[in-house]
DNA sequence: TGGTCCTTTCAGAAACATCTGAAAGAATTA
DNA sequence: TAATTCTTTCAGATGTTTCTGAAAGGACCA
């Protein structure tokens, strides 16, 4: 009946997460279920899903199923039950790890192989070429230098956020703050 | 023609750049463009654009809207020319920044915003209220605590990037480091 | 003023992503 | 083995996003 304030706030923190998944390449039921999930003390199983969230039993399999793979959720068994149950992974910064981890895989490194070939194609280039050419060839050049050096920084700066972890969040903060101007 | 490697590279990285914005939550086509004129030494005009991508004056002109709202891009007029050109920013450093902002502003901050309010209800709810739910909402709070916590930290890790900037971000690293666990 | 050149807008088309529900599959129990 | 309970799959439906192309708008020039 979404009366109470934990009610409230659940629906709002799910339908936020939700939001944000849209805008970041996840479908909007994807996250919500994800939501749901970490917001849940318990296991949930498929039925629960479908009535909170109003969606087919095909619908939540299937997003079930990809939550799994990412490794965002875990299938729960009970004794003495038939139904599969849900739990989320609770912890925040684990949950971050994997995440990065997949998105790293499928996104980041990607476009840092073609950087490199592309590199590599136009290093060949560069040997026999008219001089106005030149010019355009090692700008470009040095954008993808630029590029690649970019995602190097960016990619230690996620292996630290994931050693460093939730334990040591407040000297993390106190050390950036020094070297903010 | 696409022969030569110069040209061969172009289109790989092009290519390969619309896919990753495609699987962040940018069209293809804006990834695209902004990838044709990010690599490009020169503006190029609508009518460029439409050639290399092969896409509609409508599209290409929508997508440069945007882009240019995002503050990628820029429009650059030329003497004695009726024409409109366009150019990426030229920095990594500069444009990763103006992305991050944005999606801050758009996407981060109401989530945190969200889990704000959250928070609110739940303490008001555990006022007056049995024990057996007393252990639900304790919980809800905790897991919206380490949340917080978490963009709070990745909060201060965008704006120590964008602050400090590719020159000092090497020794930034190297500070964190001995957080390693 | 009318003509030229270029840009923007937007209705409808096309492409794409997501969802449903029914049927098939799998596991368990009687 | 058949019945029961739950899960998975997938063809087609639905909904959403993106794209096209033609028309309208705007700036400049003669």
């Amino acid at each position: 009946m979404d009366s109470t304030l934990l009610d409230k706030s659940r629906s709002l923190f799910i339908r936020r997460w939700g939001e944000m998944g849209a805008s970041w390449g996840v479908s909007r039921t994807m996250a919500e279920i994800h939501a749901l999930l970490f917001i849940s003390n318990q296991p949930l199983c498929t039925d629960d899903l479908m009535e909170v969230l109003q969606i087919s039993r095909g619908n939540a399999s299937m997003n079930l199923r990809q939550l799994v793979t990412w490794g965002l959720i875990e299938r729960v068994h009970r004794r003495g039950d038939r139904k599969e149950y849900f739990v989320a992974e609770s912890d925040v910064w684990r949950m971050f790890e994997t995440i990065t981890r997949e998105r790293r895989r499928r996104e980041i490194e990607p476009i840092i192989e073609t950087i490199g070939k592309c590199r590599e194609m136009l290093k060949e280039e560069l040997k026999g070429v008219k001089d106005e050419r030149r010019k355009d060839i090692k700008e470009f050049q040095r954008r993808l230098d630029d590029m690649r050096d970019f995602f190097t920084v960016v990619n230690s700066l996620f292996n630290l956020v994931v050693k460093v972890g939730e334990s040591r969040v407040a000297d993390v903060i106190k050390v950036l703050a020094k070297f903010e101007r």
